[in-house]
DNA sequence: TTCCAGGCAATAC
DNA sequence: GTATTGCATGGA
């Protein structure tokens, strides 16, 4: 079931698309925007490890936000937060008002779930004394299989693959998936066939977004690798 | 105007 | 455990 194909899939995107960067800090501008746009800037020698608390938290902020939902909207989000000085502050995101949470988060949607959702993980955030196990983030309300792998792999630096739609459609374009498998089957697979470290998960989940972009929206799809 | 986007929880079988 | 449905905005 499982296929080589997944590192020389790796490979195939590595060389059209180069390293991503991921993930994108709007506070941390990097200087090579990618095709979509988006600030790759994550720390350019260093981008596997957040350097500080902050930059954790900003991170999963932007993971609940861009469920399903166009990165674009989640920044104008996440700069609006920011200007309200809780985009880095666990602690002031609890203590801001339903409403005023709310009105930041409007552009990314489903605005009444999500400013739950991230009050919920503020006030986990805050209560951790170490890096979170990926049961621990899934009692979380708001937090599902493909947020809490975005956190552990991006904020905690901690080699768990996130299977996203784009993951989906681009395994089954491949021919490695038959439809209807479930999100750890199509997780193993990953973790399988690749060797597990940080940087390359990272890039991979984040070269799949980026050619799924382009190529797996609208069908009928059309892959060229 | 319609369709889509880096899902999730609640509910029903 | 698998399938279905509501949630919401901004851009194409």
């Amino acid at each position: 079931m499982s296929s080589p194909k997944i590192e020389k899939l790796y490979h195939l995107l590595f060389e059209q698309y180069g390293s991503q960067g991921w993930w994108p800090l709007i506070t941390h501008e990097g200087t090579n925007p990618t095709s979509s746009g988006v600030h790759s800037g994550y720390h350019q020698d260093d981008f596997s490890f957040p350097h500080n608390r902050s930059e954790q938290f900003e991170i999963c902020v932007g993971a609940i936000l861009t469920q399903n939902t166009a990165w674009r909207n989640v920044e104008m989000a996440l700069h609006q937060l920011h200007e309200q000085h809780i985009l880095h502050n666990p602690q002031a995101l609890v203590d801001s008002s339903i409403e005023s949470l709310k009105e930041c988060i409007r552009p990314a949607g489903y605005f009444n779930q999500k400013s739950a959702y991230l009050r919920n993980f503020a006030k986990f955030f805050i209560s951790l004394d170490t890096t979170p196990t990926r049961k621990e983030l899934l009692t979380v309300k708001g937090i599902g299989e493909e947020t809490a792998d975005a956190m552990l792999l991006y904020a905690f630096a901690t080699p768990s693959f996130v299977v996203d739609a784009y993951t989906r459609r681009f395994l089954e374009f491949h021919g490695i998936l038959i439809g209807g498998e479930s999100y750890r089957d199509i997780q193993h697979i990953f973790h399988n066939e690749l060797n597990n470290e940080v940087p390359l998960f990272q890039d991979y989940h984040a070269l799949i977004v980026e050619h799924g972009k382009q190529y797996f929206s609208k069908k009928p799809y059309g892959d060229t690798l």
